[in-house]
DNA sequence: TGCAAATATGAATAGATGTTCATATAATAT
DNA sequence: ATATTATATGAACATCTATTCATATTTGCA
């Protein structure tokens, strides 16, 4: 790793995307974890703007908000179809990046 | 994964925590990435908090109110040794964060 | 006891951030 | 064209957060 203030900068982007309960609703809602239906472990979830309201529980604004910059972050990506526009996680990063943090906030329960 | 509110919550305090220039220096600092004095791979990297506050080029007021935060989220722990306080990263959850964000930064440098 | 060094703490403040509301844009169908 | 559906956008606001400053606490030592 090479660190310099740019590098700290785009980090601290990276991870104060992430760092929100609504932004982190909307990933895990295009997570495949809970997708029996396909034995691909890259298989892709897709999912347009209502449809992620609906599932989180919050405005249809705040959800296409918040979308814009997981986008601008690289968290997820968008394909138009239509008037309806899907969107997807980007990369596996995303997927690592929730893995690890829930098994850093599991691991804090036990010692509670 | 099993998600709830709770869960979610800690997720976001966990993401937010490590979301922050300072914060990201400090723990940065912290790494033993450029130690090559040990081959241990979980080489223990200590420090005071002023020689923190040195290295990342801020307050020691400063340092100190961000390693109370980032004790407080398990990120690092800390050992008193006469009036000097050593802290040190507390696992490898931090460092896989990091590693990851890292990765991710450097593949979006490539697309701009 | 008094002093110095190291760290912690609380209040204050400027700036960032999440959310809502109203409205705009884009695509489709009648 | 008009209406409808789906999404995006901008402004406004309340809340949160990072930082600074001044001060308190703790430990070691003369």
């Amino acid at each position: 790793m090479y660190i310099n203030e740019h590098v700290i900068n785009k980090m601290q982007d990276t991870l104060k995307l992430a760092g929100d309960a609504t932004r982190l609703k909307i990933l895990f809602c295009l997570l495949d974890e809970l997708d029996t239906s396909s034995s691909d472990p890259h298989h892709l979830i897709e999912k347009c703007v209502n449809d992620i309201a609906l599932q989180v529980g919050c405005s249809q604004s705040l959800v296409s908000h918040q979308l814009k910059d997981l986008k601008d972050g690289d968290f997820v990506k968008a394909r138009k179809e239509g008037t309806k526009i899907y969107y997807s996680l980007k990369d596996e990063h995303v997927k690592q990046i929730m893995q690890i943090t829930y098994e850093h906030v599991l691991e804090g329960e036990h010692h509670d």
